[in-house]
DNA sequence: TTGAAAGCGCTAACAT
DNA sequence: ATGTTAGCGCTTTCAA
């Protein structure tokens, strides 16, 4: 039982051809009662399953899917992963993995493997859609894909929140708090095309709300040392009063950064993230966010990819503003209107926890 | 160049046979400095790129590892996942990565599709290792793998947390506090034998400290309601002083829905969680859990099956007393000494958090 | 130094 | 109803 039974000491045990093995195993043809009995037996006996590899070879095909994210820390990038998996998985098809760490390089050659490796199709998100290796060689390859995260550069496939219009909307949500100073903290911002979106849509947003532009942050590293240069940006921007972080996680150690430094949240700064993790939830004061839904995307995605393989009509994408909203939380709290009251400030409670006390 | 060239037609555009393609491609012979030439500048110009399905066939090994895990949801398995990712790409290896959503039918299913695909090894968190059909077929294929989660049951490779003993200093830990009475809230307690050994470590820790027997809470959805089950646990149990939740996700939520309830964490309930996912330091208060180190686990049990396939020899791995660290945290909370005071209680701050009150 | 050919496990066309 | 065989893309003898 160590090594693997073929088709062909199937055919032996079983008295009969290779061919009629495959036709019994596959029910693809005909076969006498007796026939497919003393085929089912020595199946039985030997363990036998098919080789997919001599399968793919033959068929030109390997329900292989080939996934590319950057990193499967982030909860987004996860959970996406995993709706994907699933729609793959309920299909007969497996999925290759590979992160990529938010290395171009690596990304380029994963896609290579994948490629070489002759997958049915690529879920991928890149560092950049506009100028990808990768992409270009899945393009030339003619191979069903779609792009999971990054804008669509042109007509093509992707699932993707609004990276630009929920930026704005934040920035509508911070002048409807009377904010109008206000920073954009980013993290990978060169080797991420999400991020860049995310602060063009927000100066955006920031110039049609009649807010002064926002001040840019960027950090390198997972924030380690943030509260180091939270310090120094804020001392940078004294008139600060509130800081849209480009991801939850980078929110929540903004947070904590603040609190190092004894600075209130959100008395004293008010704090918006991008992503709508649960922890969000969880901590106190609630985070302030875009919520989106990273896992329908990645189901969504796998779908199309699914359909373009065989030629079945896609999934509808959602419009382009239901990929995300909104979560109003305590991180994020209303200033004093300066000029005319119009009476909005009192929409976003303070926090949604029944311990909170007024602010 | 939509239909992707293969070695033939590599070798009719240099003109010379296959043979001499796959020899100076892979440098495996001699070849004239004119035919590498031709060789190369037809690679070229077809964008050729070996098929790894065809080289499997031939060399019955595919350089893919299979990977099964219950969920990339929960950050433990993502990371564990990732770390392992990290350590086949740098060997040259791909992994398929399966997701059973904590359903040992999935398991059973993922695992033969990798054996089937001929995936050079597998790397396993099945529910539980004891019986598992999955576990026995990569067994009886005599398939190099390693579990990762799972305590081995015999002599097998394993990369686990010592879950029992990591349990029993959660007792210590509660013991020197001076609770007596604490609860174990587990989730997919049937489906899981790390749960199931985590409560066992914690029922001895407790008996070995003189506490009484902790109380048991099963709850099987994803904690949507816990609010209503943790109401109903602490009605039957009204003594209770603190609860050991299986993990940190469900402690927090189990913070959160205490909040909900107007009970006091960690003045009137203290929490201990367990994996030390890093919100649990974003918290307030801050969360009391065991460390574990999920990416170190994954990546060594990746460097196990690689040198199984190889030969050489395996990755140290650590003492299972290494492999977890109890991190004190604002949720557990001393009690006043019932009898003589021995000086501990006060070894455990209530916060890490510089802007707590005193407590 | 180079090429022809066998064979890896399988399916499908064709022959019996 | 069943068997034989070519061929999928590749590597590797073996001859030339």
């Amino acid at each position: 039982m160590g090594q693997a039974a073929t088709i062909k000491d199937v055919a032996q045990r079983a008295g009969c051809g290779v061919a009629t093995v495959s036709r019994v195993l596959n029910n693809t043809g005909p076969a006498s009662a007796e026939m497919r009995e003393r085929v089912l037996a020595a199946v039985d006996a030997l363990d036998f399953q098919f080789s997919e590899v001599g399968r793919s070879l033959q068929s030109n095909t390997t329900r292989t899917i080939g996934c590319v994210v950057p990193s499967i820390e982030n909860p987004v990038y996860a959970d996406a992963v995993q709706g994907a998996q699933e729609v793959f998985r309920n299909a007969g098809y497996q999925m290759l993995l590979i992160c990529t760490n938010y290395s171009p390089e690596i990304e380029t050659n994963a896609i290579r493997t994948l490629v070489a490796k002759q997958v049915d199709g690529v879920l991928l998100t890149v560092a950049d859609a506009q100028k990808s290796e990768g992409l270009d060689l899945v393009r030339s390859r003619r191979l069903p894909h779609s792009l999971l995260f990054n804008e669509a550069p042109d007509g093509e496939v992707s699932w993707s929140v609004g990276d630009h219009a929920a930026a704005a909307l934040v920035a509508d949500k911070f002048a409807m708090n009377n904010h109008k100073n206000t920073g954009f903290l980013a993290l990978n911002f060169l080797n991420s095309d999400r991020a860049r979106q995310r602060y063009e849509g927000f100066v955006e947003g920031c110039a049609k709300n009649a807010m002064a532009p926002p001040a840019l942050l960027e950090v390198d590293d997972d924030g380690h040392d943030l509260t180091d240069h939270l310090r120094g940006f804020l001392h940078d921007h004294p008139d600060l009063t509130g800081i849209f972080a480009s991801n939850d996680f980078l929110a929540l150690a903004t947070i904590r950064s603040a609190r190092n430094l004894f600075i209130k949240v959100p008395q004293e700064l008010s704090i918006v993230g991008f992503d709508g993790i649960k922890v969000g939830l969880m901590v106190e004061p609630s985070l302030a966010t875009i919520v989106t839904a990273p896992r329908d995307l990645g189901a969504g995605a796998g779908q199309t990819i699914l359909s373009l393989i065989n030629g079945t009509s896609p999934p509808e994408r959602p419009s382009k503003n239901s990929t995300f909203s909104f979560r109003a939380g305590g991180s994020l709290m209303p200033l004093p209107a300066e000029s005319k009251d119009d009476g909005k400030v009192a929409a976003f409670p303070p926090s949604n926890d029944p311990t909170q006390k007024t602010a």
